[in-house]
DNA sequence: CTTTAATTGATACTATTGTATCGATAAAAA
DNA sequence: TTTTTATCGATACAATAGTATCAATTAAAG
């Protein structure tokens, strides 16, 4: 409580996923400086959220040229981590669970989904270039390879007890695709995803539309 | 801009879908009246975000008793106008969008998946009870069925055309599920889901779990 | 070489969101 | 009936996030 570390505000952190993949983008089309101006534009942002974000990352652009396009990806990388992928492994192979087993840009965000597990013995084989294994297994393999992400997929009813099954394997992060509120003791971290929350937001704003 | 309207706070507005949840829960449990704390330990949440979000639905408690949990629940869904569901259609039939197409709970929330729609023909039939038609057929199938929403699920570079279509099919809101930005003309919503920033920012409070 | 125009980045400001405090209220206990 | 206690809700406060302004800088144009 004695000195309050300063930290990088969440949506900062946050949007850093979109300058990358526009940095790429721009990149790919050969551009070698890109503007706060443009990329705002394309990102449909307020340049100067970019150029505090931008600076956040350590990257200094120039005036009248704007940002190089590659000092800039590598600086988002680095400090983001993205350049050293955390290994991970998913459990509940349903068609969400395949959907992000088939997503190819986890990787450039530092995410190397290395399995799948699922209690179901037909789902266990390959998706994605990915094996599936029975659940059972869980605990050893995750132990063997040293995992520190889970991926949890599963049914809201098994949330809580494969999360127990999670953190017995030493995993230390949680990504949570369930609406359940997961228990999980010091140390480990859960990060939730929850579609109702995009979808009631988008009612809102809809009927905020026919109002106006 | 001379009178500033006042608008509920998104973050309230976001958090409607956990409570109305946890209420039902709390329901299916016997419970007929329920305390902030008790919701605000079921949800993770700070006790006084639950009184003051519920306040905005409308919702009065007692002194020592808390809330009426089925009060709660119609005064919420009032409130978010889940009660009349809006008619949605969903493009792009791959895991994710059957996934989409899958999930019970939406109908919940307001949303009604009446269709799909796939370019692949091999995708063609039903899934999870809902018709999946071909592409060319979505233009005056959403038009006969006055369809407001539309869910996509397509790959990126699909994103910007069937973004069109919908527009031109007179849809009101975009459900956004590609990391792509949209071009839509006023008067249309768009609400972006991405899952590369909630891995974002597992990703930085997992390091900042090593570092303290 | 001088002027012009585009763009950054520092500073200050505003709005939004979350948090703490505490008196008011109503149920339960004495 | 009176006291106690849990809980709400009003008010004030603090932290976070976003926005506006403008001098400083540098490339290009004149």
């Amino acid at each position: 409580m004695s000195e309050k570390k300063r930290l990088t505000k969440l949506p900062t952190i946050r949007r850093m996923p979109m300058y990358l993949r526009m940095l790429t983008k721009v990149q790919k089309d050969g551009m070698e400086h890109v503007s706060s101006n443009y990329l705002a534009e394309a990102l449909d942002l307020e340049a100067i959220v970019v150029r505090k974000d931008l600076a956040v990352a350590g990257i200094l652009g120039k005036p009248r040229v704007g940002f190089e396009v590659k000092a800039a990806m590598t600086a988002i990388e680095q400090f983001m981590n993205f350049n050293s992928p955390t290994d991970a492994v998913l459990v509940g192979a349903g068609h969400l669970g395949q959907a992000l087993l088939g997503y190819t840009g986890f990787i450039n965000l530092g995410l190397n989904i290395v399995a799948a597990f699922d209690s179901d013995a037909d789902k266990i084989g390959t998706v994605h270039d990915k094996p599936i294994y029975p659940l059972s297994e869980f605990s050893d393999r995750c132990k063997n390879m040293n995992i520190q992400i889970g991926i949890l997929c599963v049914p809201g009813r098994f949330a809580q007890d494969v999360t127990d099954q999670m953190v017995a394997a030493g995993l230390k992060g949680i990504w949570n695709f369930t609406p359940r509120k997961l228990n999980v003791p010091n140390g480990v971290v859960v990060q939730r995803e929850d579609l109702a929350e995009g979808l009631a937001e988008l009612s809102v704003k809809l009927s905020r539309m026919s109002e106006a």
